[in-house]
DNA sequence: TGGGAAGTTGGAAACGTTTCCAGACACGAC
DNA sequence: GTCGTGTCTGGAAACGTTTCCAACTTCCCA
């Protein structure tokens, strides 16, 4: 009913005592118990709610928190955005979020942009990280968590994982199954998830264990289902004659359901004929038929510690520079399982419990509205 | 270098000028060349960045928009903030994620706290709507934009689709195949969502076109696959001595990869015995195998459009009170697509240039780091 | 009864910005 | 030479809040 908004003023005003005293009432500090009942009800009379900005201003603090980057829908980054929004929100912080764009520089800019004071803090995944970069993030005015590379020496929180380390857990356990002839279906390589995967499968195929095995690595020309089908239609194709590989590793899910598709094509089986690893652990691999074995990076836990990091930073009396690392984890499921006899001629798996229970569940009513 | 910010009344001091008129050099408005070349050097010289704080107290205006939805990590919302995140980054408005949980109670609590004036307007798409909340966002001291029910006649500007319209497209695309024997898989009815589903399922069934085929609803405990399975399980055994569906409409994506699931299991091939449709459009359907024919509802547009109309309340001058519907739209794939003779023995389909094109590549980088 | 302490209150400043208003100045026209 | 017009500048207020500081009251104890 009230016009506009009510001021703290008018408060004031209507209960007829100082500006001083009705801010002190409303907080409850040295205000005699009178005084605290006159202006609370002046306060619900007048409909007041304090003004987020007059406030902020005053106490130098937004109770905001950026989220940058580089692609918002990107699952992985929504599983970590809505781990750092159940963090923050019961602390009384709101997330924005913001997009780096792909370059370095598009990233500096947006670091450079906090400037401007319109949050408390910003945890950022750069796609890239550079030395400029670094720099930015180290003279920012606020706060700058890091989820990637380890930037604790650069006296940067950072939450980082190890995808080279799980590419080599999932070369392990195709090992363990007796697989012996590996392929590593990567995405492009001037990418920062891309070069380090690739390291992690050259360090473990060069380890002991797998002395004298084979091991080859094909490039898709991007991380999706689309690229990864091509890729390995042309790799299929090529072995026709030499030794068909009994395994792929592949860079994230959406290339290892290509590649499913890509050897189903050709009427061979997976797990049989051909086992099958992704990486993230994503709702669609989990999904999948045959549902995805693969290495979660624990992109829920890097985000919760992320934000975790920043309420110390911002509401307690942490330092900055400090640094957690989330180990990558192998998640087994259907398509490296051991082999089942399939109800069917072939291809048809039963349905397994990993579907529709644990992580799945964790998505109940999603999808929908 | 500088200890900490700069402000505009040091930038005049340092160029020796009024606050007014620095202020004024920076805008560029009524500013001699000399005056703006004069304050320019001195703002860059200290690093100066205006503060996003004092601006908004001043402007009345926090260049701020809140999105909130109940799950922010439902593909369908991620879609619509990625939608809304796009138009609203180029008009220099900064997005806001929040979640409305579950009820309306605490809807109306989130749509009440926007007095304290964070943001400049809030695209909200409720779960569900009562006579309560929408009282509230009438009254709410900034625009806000409803996503889902049409609320145009009563002041509030709404983007709508028609889901229900959607379960008929379903239908009728069923029928135009030859399909008789219908089922309804759908989730809670005690949902919007559900409601209205369940609604429109009815309505194409009692059309003159469908009149002496059989149409048969199952409600399944939840949105999920893990749902859809157990759902369709229950009824393909039910109906296994009579006549057995050999269509499935499914309420969303995920129930009708849990029902596809479920067919197979019974030795029964998708599409050939039964076909099956899902809802939402989501990746995870189309790069299901087989990929998943799905009424689309517009996510992206929906969002897309709730934007522009944010943009034109606060920037422009329209008017509350505006609708547009977003209708659905069926994308049929290999779920209902006319049987292709298997290259195997059974089950398996050529990997369709359905995936990995058109709406995949949208996808182009996702899924990794 | 005087005085200090403790408890309450109000005035005023401060946070950083934009903009109204009035004044100063230059310039052209009469 | 004067006046009017137009352009530019600076002072000051305003946005809404919190908090420092001083002043006032009350109360208790010496």
């Amino acid at each position: 009913m009230t016009s506009s908004r009510a001021t703290l003023i008018q408060v004031a005003q209507r209960a007829g005592v100082s500006l001083a005293s009705t801010s002190r009432a409303l907080h409850g500090t040295g205000a005699s118990p009178a005084m605290v009942e006159r202006v609370r009800a002046a306060a619900t009379e007048l409909g007041y709610s304090p003004d987020a900005i007059g406030r902020s201003l005053r106490l130098k603090k937004t109770f905001q928190v950026a989220f940058a980057v580089a692609d918002i829908g990107n699952p992985v980054y929504v599983e970590m955005m809505t781990a750092i929004h159940e963090v923050l929100a019961p602390h009384g912080y709101r997330v924005v979020v913001m997009t780096t764009g792909d370059t370095t520089t598009s990233t500096v800019e947006l670091v450079r942009s906090l400037s401007s004071g319109f949050v408390d803090a910003m945890i950022l995944s750069p796609l890239r990280t550079d030395d400029e970069l670094v720099e930015e993030i180290r003279q920012a005015p606020v706060p700058v968590v890091v989820i990637g590379r380890t930037l604790a020496d650069r006296g940067i929180d950072s939450v980082s994982t190890d995808s080279a380390g799980g590419i080599g857990e999932a070369v392990r356990h195709l090992l363990g199954l007796g697989r012996r002839r590996l392929v590593f279906l990567n995405g492009p390589l001037d990418t920062t998830p891309g070069e380090a995967r690739q390291r992690g499968f050259d360090a473990a195929t060069r380890a002991d264990e797998f002395a004298g095995e084979r091991a080859d690595a094909v490039v898709a020309a991007d991380f999706t289902v689309a690229a990864g089908l091509a890729a390995t239609r042309a790799l299929l194709a090529a072995s026709d004659g030499g030794a068909r590989p009994d395994a792929i590793v592949a860079a994230n899910d959406l290339l290892a359901i290509g590649a499913i598709r890509a050897v189903r094509e050709r009427g061979l089986s997976v797990p049989d004929d051909v086992a099958v690893t992704g990486m993230d652990d994503t709702e669609i691999g989990r999904v999948f038929q045959p549902s995805l074995t693969s290495v979660s990076l624990g992109s829920t836990e890097r985000g919760r510690i992320a934000a975790e990091l920043v309420v110390d930073l911002v509401d307690g009396d942490a330092q900055a520079g400090r640094h957690t690392a989330v180990g990558p984890r192998l998640v087994v499921r259907e398509s490296t399982a051991a082999a089942v006899a399939a109800p069917e001629a072939s291809g048809q798996h039963q349905a397994s419990d990993a579907v529709g229970h644990g992580a799945t569940a964790e998505a109940a009513g999603r999808g929908t509205r």
